[in-house]
DNA sequence: TTGAATGCAAAAAATTTGCATATTG
DNA sequence: CAATATGCAAATTTTTTGCATTCAA
């Protein structure tokens, strides 16, 4: 926790209290857009944040390492913790579900196009669509 | 080409001029998101289509799968041809470029969480994010 | 102190929707 | 002719920005 401080002070930067409400937020529900991350940082008692603030410090806290996003859905950026397990999300396209496996899952794939490219895949979190087992049958 | 309007009208959908030209814009661009397909279609010579057009045109054309779309990047749907060879994007999150492997070098991947969720992954056009080749040295 | 961050309010984008009119099948 | 699509304009939704004020370091 006290961790945050310094990533934040390393960079020239600041821990709010608004900044350290958000990495709560997000802490406890896994992943979030900026909208949910608002609607829980208002729900823990405190005043409200404004949206602003949470795009702000989200941008803030991606730019050093210590959030990042992907976008699970049509129109939603999620926003989970960097140290949040990592794994691939299985989006249902019929039903919505959204399931989750170790991202360990795509490590010949991601060994794969690093010995083809050269490119170093981070598949943490990656967005991968299709059907579910229910919705298959 | 005729096989487009077979497609509609089987589904009591219509084959309009603007949806033609939608399709013939994707044929062109290979990827597009709504706005780039507005001016692309803009360019053609005819009459620009409004983009409540395009943005309708392509739900309609997604639910007859005759198109799709994936999230490349932040804030961007990018449509494409079904038929448009399948393959997955990779997206350096340093550079911006974006890169592209066969869609079968997610094989095993793809067979991977089909053994183990049941879960039927459309990898097509899936995105990977991470750094390319020449951004990491 | 002093520059970074917040709060608001207003501005931009990006989509979506209502409806009268035009068109396709 | 009947139902689907288009065009436009207006309404939403989502994200960004300007700025005076507050606050962390």
């Amino acid at each position: 926790m006290t961790d945050l401080a310094t990533v934040l002070r390393a960079n020239g930067r600041r821990l709010t209290p608004q900044r350290r409400r958000i990495v709560e937020a997000l802490a406890g529900l896994g992943h979030a857009t900026p909208d949910a991350v608002a609607a829980q940082v208002g729900a823990d008692g405190g005043a409200s944040v404004p949206l602003s603030t949470i795009y702000r410090g989200l941008e803030a806290l991606e730019a050093l390492g210590v959030v990042s996003h992907t976008h699970l859905d049509h129109r939603a950026p999620t926003y989970h913790l960097t140290g949040h397990a990592d794994h691939v999300h299985l989006v249902c396209r019929a039903c919505g579900r959204i399931d989750e496996v170790p991202a360990s899952a795509a490590t010949e794939f991601v060994a794969q196009i690093s010995a083809s490219r050269g490119f170093a895949a981070d598949v943490t979190h990656m967005a991968v669509h299709g059907v579910c087992a229910e919705c298959r049958s």
